[in-house]
DNA sequence: TTTTAAATATACTTTTTAGTATATTTGCGA
DNA sequence: TCGCAAATATACTAAAAAGTATATTTAAAA
């Protein structure tokens, strides 16, 4: 059993997620958190050091979130070619995103980059570590003998990544999710030259 | 000749770009801007109504000048494939990019997607016409012979920006060109498959 | 070159946001 | 179920940021 201290700061961190993910570490002031939780100065001050100790901790919360979300995702298919379609299609409709706002790693990598040092390595941290696990992933399937061993691991779960992140971005702004469908069956399909 | 308003509201605006690149909107404020330009808060609100004025026309000069420069690299190449090859040679170092904090174009589309409907439509219409400008490119290569008819332009246009720009933000933060040169010689070599 | 309106600087006010001191309430171990 | 420490609310101060009134300077047309 929680603390009734230990389930508000959870409450907090939770309701500040999409708010952060929406208007981004310098657009969130604590006023809007105190409005959507519904709590007073005292309250949160009594959680949180002060608004960057809260930011930071809103991050972790949120990159953690959906990273286990999306590794939730993947594990539940069997193949290796099922796990790599799983990611694919995690962020089908990136309009509305698990997360209200766009994928939070990828809107914190922006933001973070120029201006938070400490959230930026975080942050990095997290690219290297589902680099590295999708390449491991990729690498695995060459070795059972899924996928060619012509498919460069590395270079292709970037591709993934990548495109998958940028176009999240694009489909956001232009308001429409068609043209990652069409990302998507490419990638797949740019997968599938490489299964024997 | 231009006047002297005119040249020192160019100077605010030219001087405001990448510091609005890399802070990005919400974390700009007045007193940098001033800084960065050495002026007074009487010379700029001289050529500025507020705040959310300036920023909008900084945005549209980041956009502008990102987009001309990417049109001029693009359309100094002579065949369609070299244009598409000088698209993805332009990032081809995301550290040190040509307006200092990555992409304009992307940074603005991350942080106005929920915050600054305005701008948002501005970036859309960026991405729009970029896409459409990218896929003709493509299909002007099939209609010449110069690409397989089963190279799909509209979806191939999505990818290869997609990609980039996704690849910019992660090389950024994982403080990396690496990734950029494998992802790049892949799109290229992907594109090779169509070559005729 | 002179004049003056436009451009810029100075010194202020207002507003917004962060943070704190203290009072009040509440949950939990004894 | 009582007592009190922990949790939360209230009401404030401090700091930062935006914006303005007015004085001074300067560039450009006459």
């Amino acid at each position: 059993m929680l603390t009734k201290a230990e389930r508000t700061k959870q409450f907090i961190l939770e309701t500040a997620v999409p708010l952060y993910n929406e208007k981004g570490i310098s657009g969130v002031n604590i006023d809007d958190v105190l409005e959507a939780t519904k709590l007073t100065k005292g309250c949160l001050y009594g959680h949180f050091e002060n608004k960057e100790d809260l930011s930071e901790q809103v991050i972790d919360l949120s990159l953690k979130l959906v990273s286990d979300r999306i590794r939730a995702a993947v594990y539940q298919a069997k193949t290796t070619k099922g796990k790599v379609f799983a990611f694919l299609d995690f962020y089908k409709n990136p309009i509305e995103t698990y997360i209200s706002g766009g994928c939070p790693i990828f809107n914190t990598a922006v933001e973070a980059d120029d201006n938070y040092p400490l959230i930026k390595e975080k942050v990095a941290k997290v690219f290297r570590s589902g680099q590295q696990e999708l390449a491991g992933l990729l690498q695995e399937g060459i070795n059972t003998g899924e996928f060619s061993a012509k498919l460069d691991p590395v270079v292709f779960a970037f591709k993934l990544t990548a495109s998958v992140e940028g176009g999240i971005v694009m489909c956001r702004v232009m308001g429409t999710a068609k043209p990652m469908q069409g990302l998507v069956k490419s990638l797949k399909s740019e997968l599938e030259q490489y299964v024997i």
